[in-house]
DNA sequence: CTAAGTGCAAATCTTTTGCAACTTA
DNA sequence: TAAGTTGCAAAAGATTTGCACTTAG
């Protein structure tokens, strides 16, 4: 996982800086966990080596131009990153209690996107979907 | 629709002031487009009456917290809002050229949820779904 | 009359940018 | 060694807040 986001990034003639490696490796433990650019900062301070917030943020592009990292944002003005390793179309459901986020693929917009065409002559391009809610865990802890 | 925005203000026990008037205005003016707190500003001070930006601020924080008024995050760091009056489950497709937005009430994310709640014991509570395309109008545009 | 609302200026918070110094390949 | 990358400080852009003044009811 680390090493295949490092080979992409030397494919597209990126330089692998020990930087990058941190951050990689944040969002690698995070695995299902969203993590804003100040988390990766956090977590860089504490588990590494501190890595300037710029230099976070200007990463946080790269590794989004190549495909690597997604953006989810929900309301709250701070946008969260979370690894995107395959290319297929996928949604997120993200607890709001944990912030653990998991991958549904059986994406439930593609079938009523004709109904779009047809009835009100949109053409659709792209969509956000995102489902809030509780992961197994946190709906059995509010159940205690 | 403005009176009615008017009238629930007044339920809840706000006042009407002329700077509500005008904000309810812009955002009944501006029908199905989304308006950012940036451009109802720049609505009132051409059509009526400058307002400051911070009462429209928190003029649209009353207005979502009584409900009339729904906030729409895309990934620009701008949000956006418009009048929802209906209490139904709904979403927006939203024109990426013109910004005008409809609405569609026929959610394909209820029938899945079911789905996520079996497979994955995941709780859903709210979901986010937007559809971003080219409105009619916009879509005849980009053919010619 | 008074609780609520407004305008203004300043603060906050996230993200972006310019630039000189430093590193990777 | 050259192109790419980083850190720092400053800027930018959206939104929020404190406070004295004003106004709707």
């Amino acid at each position: 996982m680390q090493d295949s986001i490092e080979q992409k990034l030397k494919d597209q003639g990126y330089k692998i800086t020990p930087q990058r490696k941190i951050i990689i490796k944040a969002f690698t433990k995070a695995k299902n966990h969203l993590l804003s650019a100040e988390k990766v900062f956090e977590w860089s301070k504490k588990h590494e080596k501190s890595i300037n917030l710029s230099t976070i943020y200007r990463n946080i592009e790269v590794m989004m131009r190549i495909g690597v990292l997604k953006k989810i944002s929900l309301d709250n003005h701070v946008d969260q990153y979370k690894l995107s390793v395959t290319n297929e179309h996928h949604h997120h459901i993200v607890c709001i209690s944990c912030g653990k986020s998991e991958i549904f693929k059986d994406c439930p917009v593609s079938h009523i996107e004709n109904t779009l065409i047809e009835k009100l002559g949109f053409t659709p391009i792209e969509h956000k979907l995102e489902i809030l809610g509780l992961c197994q865990e946190c709906t059995q802890k509010s159940r205690e």
